[in-house]
DNA sequence: TGACTTTGTGCCGCTACTAAACAAAACCAC
DNA sequence: GTGGTTTTGTTTAGTAGCGGCACAAAGTCA
């Protein structure tokens, strides 16, 4: 290479970088209405720290991507002084991502504009192929099938899987009750599947607890924490996901927040991972059937310990056991307090029935097992969307959006 | 206040924010030469991703600020082409942070400039007094002294305790082994001797392991981790520290990491926390001696057990007892591993020499009870720095003038 | 009806960059 | 040596994004 071939490839380079710079409050201020925190420009400015006069050509400019709808008449708040302001809100027929969900019953694709909100959806099947091409392959085809019936722009794809996903191989270390074989390279697969039915835009995959956390930081129960601690139950074993200053935080492989193996009961049962009395197999729904002394039935584990807990919780032995699995959780989720040292817990699956049966006993054990827990006390919540997986998929498709909209759509 | 004043009073703060900002390339600029990783400004010029010119610029208003020095000459380095570039360092009469730590052997002050480089140190006295006031207030009158010898300008001070501090309150919950009361005022105390002796800039107090973790992963053994995990015990205690991408994690309310209580040993000995066989009471110089069957002697068990360790290890005592802790300790880094999953561990006092004794035992155990970790396993190391702490209070001290140096010294 | 409050806009200028050409200082091959 | 190549540093010109400021708009309150 010459001098003169040199310095054109950096000069290019520099070029692109500029232009995938481009108004850097740009990104912010779409974030920010992406979450509901900006319903005026007056609050965009505010929020931002920058002029009325830059907030608003941000506004108009996100406006003119098609991203958002400045209100042409203004309205007023009630009781407000002064001016009334012209209201923000994610654009009606703007783009869309394009989100994906495995589970144990089956499958589901969907739509999700900005803001989190599900546009369409396909219900999908209910039983999974052990191969994990098959199963993806269907989902983008009935995703594909929503995209050509909405006639909407899509930015990206996600997916969530029930499997800790490696990093930076995109590989399903553990698709739990999927069949399908560990170690898939479902981000390379799912990839594969969106390029082949010809939908444009990035992919990205993650761990469906993840993405639930992600999507409930964003638009539910965990808006506004700073740290966010998620921990979900299933059908079998444990999730957790952590969310530090708006992004999840996943390990320099991908594998944190696996809490499963916590020693919630010295002498309990013995875990498939060589411990005993682990989180995993002593709060599970199966294990609030063993404690009940209930045979699983056919209508799914989950669903079983829900119906159980909801329907029979006056019953003592149903009381008990659930009273011993608030315990344990408490104790895992002391555990964790003490490392994480969270400012909100958000629960799902039994472990968000078990919390909305007896929430007082749940946060008494947390703050009597965490040192200083005495003197505050974490606020436990249960989770609060919808499919929050799903959106959470979204949101990782809607992330290069969010980071640099006119790099991502311009 | 009418419609003038508030115009005003809005247009200062836009300036003032205005000045703060500064060019905002400065402070990573600073932060490459100040860990070492912007030895040329060529490096400098790809590092910040920036062209030559703005490299060029940047480095040259460090040297106006008197932090950095361009060398004069040209240095080639060995067997490279093209023009040799000019050298870049810290200054090396620049600014100094004060750093001041307490522990239990009695306390210690220092003067530490850019690069983690310690200038000057008070050896301290021997023996700690019950009252904060009057043991700070030592710490600073020997700092101030090492300032007026040296005559440097001073950008800040930083303390490190052997507590847990809570934020924002400043408070420090559980003074080991200093008979200072639970929950003492550290950082106010701490700011009004700085003050009171005439010191400028301002002050910050954490966690000596905390403090530890930051200065291995700015100048030590952590200098490259993005996810930095740091365990370490002194006399009595666990302490742990996370730096996630070049930050500590200290949690919502600084509490984050009390890694102690994690069980190791389910039919261990009772701990202070209620539960049985903690990493605390498990792995913690005295339950070293205890394993041994050694009475604690007059030199602090810390000292003696390391003493022990290092010059008995041949003993079949001494070394099924390191044996067992090494076991203990791993089990403990792996239930962490699988929740943080770093990319890197360090281990300080006692398990540093735990590690030295035995690493292949030790990586082994926590490759075994780590999930997935038998394929890969995370890197364990040593800590490097002497007196990691003290460096790490002055990074406190010196991260406003890496964050916008025009703004912290113009 | 006007004074006040809040919101939104147009214009000007500053500043931190990029772009591009030039200059400098080493190496190599002949 | 001499010239070409590679890398580093500098100069000059230009620009994008944002702050400062004055003004306009649209409501409430007395």
């Amino acid at each position: 290479m010459n001098g003169k071939a040199a310095t054109r490839g950096e000069a290019h380079l520099s070029t692109r970088t500029r232009l995938e710079r481009g108004r850097t409050a740009l990104g912010p201020a779409l974030e920010l209405v992406h979450t509901g925190r900006a319903p005026t420009r007056a609050v965009l400015t505010a929020e931002l720290g920058v002029t009325r006069a830059t907030a608003g050509a941000v506004a108009a400019e996100l406006e003119a991507l098609g991203l958002i709808r400045i209100d042409a008449k203004p309205s007023a708040a009630a009781g407000s002084q002064g001016r009334p302001s012209h209201r923000l809100a994610v654009a009606e027929a703007g783009p869309v991502a394009l989100a994906a969900q495995v589970h144990a019953d089956g499958f589901r694709a969907a739509l999700v504009g900005l803001g989190g909100h599900i546009v369409a959806t396909a219900p999908g099947c209910e039983t999974i192929d052990a191969d994990p091409a098959q199963v993806l392959g269907s989902v983008i085809e009935a995703g594909a099938q929503l995209l050509r019936e909405t006639g909407r722009r899509c930015v990206g794809a996600g997916l969530a899987v029930p499997s800790a996903v490696a990093e930076p191989e995109g590989t399903a270390l553990n698709p739990l009750h999927l069949a399908w074989p560990a170690g898939a390279q479902v981000r390379e697969i799912f990839a594969d599947c969106v390029r082949d039915a010809g939908i444009e835009g990035p992919t990205f995959t993650g761990n469906d607890v993840n993405l639930a956390a992600l999507a409930e930081h964003r638009h539910g129960a965990g808006r506004g924490a700073r740290d966010l601690l998620c921990v979900a139950t299933g059908h079998r074993g444990v999730g957790g996901a952590l969310v530090l200053d708006g992004k999840l935080h996943t390990g320099s492989s991908g594998l944190a927040l696996e809490v499963g193996h916590l020693t919630v009961r010295p002498e309990g049962r013995p875990c498939y991972c060589g411990s005993r009395g682990c989180l995993d197999v002593e709060t599970d729904p199966l294990a609030f059937l063993t404690a009940m002394g209930v045979e699983p039935g056919p209508e799914g584990l989950l669903q079983q310990a829900r119906r159980l807990l909801a329907e029979h919780y006056a019953e003592p032995v149903v009381r008990t056991a659930a009273e011993e699995l608030i315990d344990r959780l408490g104790l895992g989720l002391a555990g964790l307090v003490n490392i994480l040292n969270p400012d909100r817990i958000i629960l799902g699956g039994l472990h968000r029935a078990l919390l909305e049966a007896d929430p007082e006993r749940l946060r008494a054990v947390v703050a009597d097992r965490s040192l200083w827990g005495r003197s505050g006390g974490v606020p436990i919540l249960a989770c609060t969307l919808d499919h929050n997986s799903l959106v959470g998929a979204a949101e990782l498709a809607w992330q290069p959006v969010l980071d640099d909209p006119l790099g991502a759509l311009g």
